[in-house]
DNA sequence: ACTATCCCTTACCGGATGGTAAGGAACCGG
DNA sequence: CCGGTTCCTTACCATCCGGTAAGGGATAGT
């Protein structure tokens, strides 16, 4: 029935994929149809034949990342069920998902700021259960003297998350400041901050030598 | 000389304050002149009148909050000298100036968003001696055993920096995901994330109990 | 060959935006 | 009483914004 031309998906998800970018960069109202449109190589009126308008382009754009997000997640939620291997993938894969593309945390801080309201219902509903899971891992291991006992499991993991996201979309900024400014280095303290706020000493002391002889100690100690 | 109605610091001033809030809540695209002068209760020229155009009225309102910060962090830097009071002087202070008003922290991030690359040459500038200055006392408890062993001063203050500014800005949002959502619950655990990935179990332990008889137990424990 | 549909173009529009021009009201030193 | 300065107003402008109208070219079904 459409008359495809093999530019049926093309135009529209290179749209998306611009706008995405625009928007991490320049904010939703730092940029204008007109970008959108130069930074594809179509006419204004071409994006707005496949987005009615603006601010439906900007729900599609954090549909993307949100279903991005929701794709990945059973993934990271059935992970090794070891108490210190399932921090590991967990933590894993959200630095993972975030430094890959630094756009997402830019997008998720940018709509925090604008439209806390809006944001606020969207994870109400979508990252609850998230949040929920990855509480009560917390909370069993404290209850198991694995974790400190006085982590507070829901506020603990939110902290991280937030983290996660502003050391992903400020990279830039901070990456200045640091005068000897490996990445990974960066990256590497952000985990063991994660880790020691967590593990109580004599799980990290344990994990750090005489535990199984499963993984090769990634430890830092330079 | 001039025609003093004692309006004359009123209006710019207020202007000031308008705009930081506005700035802050939709960002800098986001906000009119319109929308600050009829904040404000005069016209748009009038306040064109103060601030010649609307980016200088930006700069004028990060560097009152810049400012405000140079003047604070002097008493910030002299405080205590033991290690435990110390820490808890210059951490406090951070969350306090943040949380105080969240205005700031938001126009930090989004100005961290928006112009990355000014915002690192300000920094660059203006926050690395106090970035030095914080991370050679982190230095120092790690050489003196006070501090975990494998913890990167420079990189663990940034985080923690990077931590206190999102947490303050995005602290609306976040309510709505905590359920049982009291704010200092959240502002308690941030403290204790800092600390018990700073201070060294020894040290913790130490400060938790058998040490001085300076401060009361202030520590969490529900 | 005819029609319909899809994709995208040029041309245009109402409204809002940042900024300017010009002048008026209040106050000043003289 | 008289310029002069400061502060703020009304009126206005060029530009750009998101969005629409209308149509052309290609393709597909019939």
């Amino acid at each position: 029935m459409p008359a495809v031309r093999s530019a049926d998906t093309d135009v529209r998800s290179e749209t998306l994929v611009a706008a995405t970018r625009l928007f991490a960069a320049r904010g939703f109202e730092g940029t204008t149809l007109q970008d959108i449109a130069d930074a594809v190589g179509v006419t204004k009126p071409a994006v707005l034949h496949y987005f009615p308008s603006k601010e439906r382009m900007r729900e599609a754009v954090l549909d993307g990342i949100l279903e991005h997000w929701n794709r990945t997640l059973p993934r990271l939620l059935v992970a090794a069920s070891a108490s210190r291997d399932r921090f590991n993938s967990v933590f894993g894969e959200l630095v993972r998902f975030f430094s890959a593309d630094p756009d997402r945390a830019r997008l998720l801080l940018r709509e925090a700021l604008d439209r806390p309201a809006e944001l606020r219902k969207l994870l109400r509903g979508s990252m609850r259960p998230w949040l929920a899971a990855v509480a009560q891992y917390v909370r069993a291991g404290r209850d198991g003297g694995r974790h400190h006992a006085d982590v507070d499991d829901e506020a603990y993991v939110l902290h991280m998350a937030q983290l996660v996201v502003i050391a992903s979309a400020c990279a830039s900024v901070t990456s200045a400041v640091l005068p000897t400014a490996a990445v990974d280095r960066y990256e590497r303290e952000l985990a063991r901050i994660a880790r020691s706020s967590l593990f109580s000493p004599a799980a990290l002391a344990a994990a750090n030598g005489l535990h199984k002889r499963k993984r090769a100690s990634r430890m830092s100690r330079r």
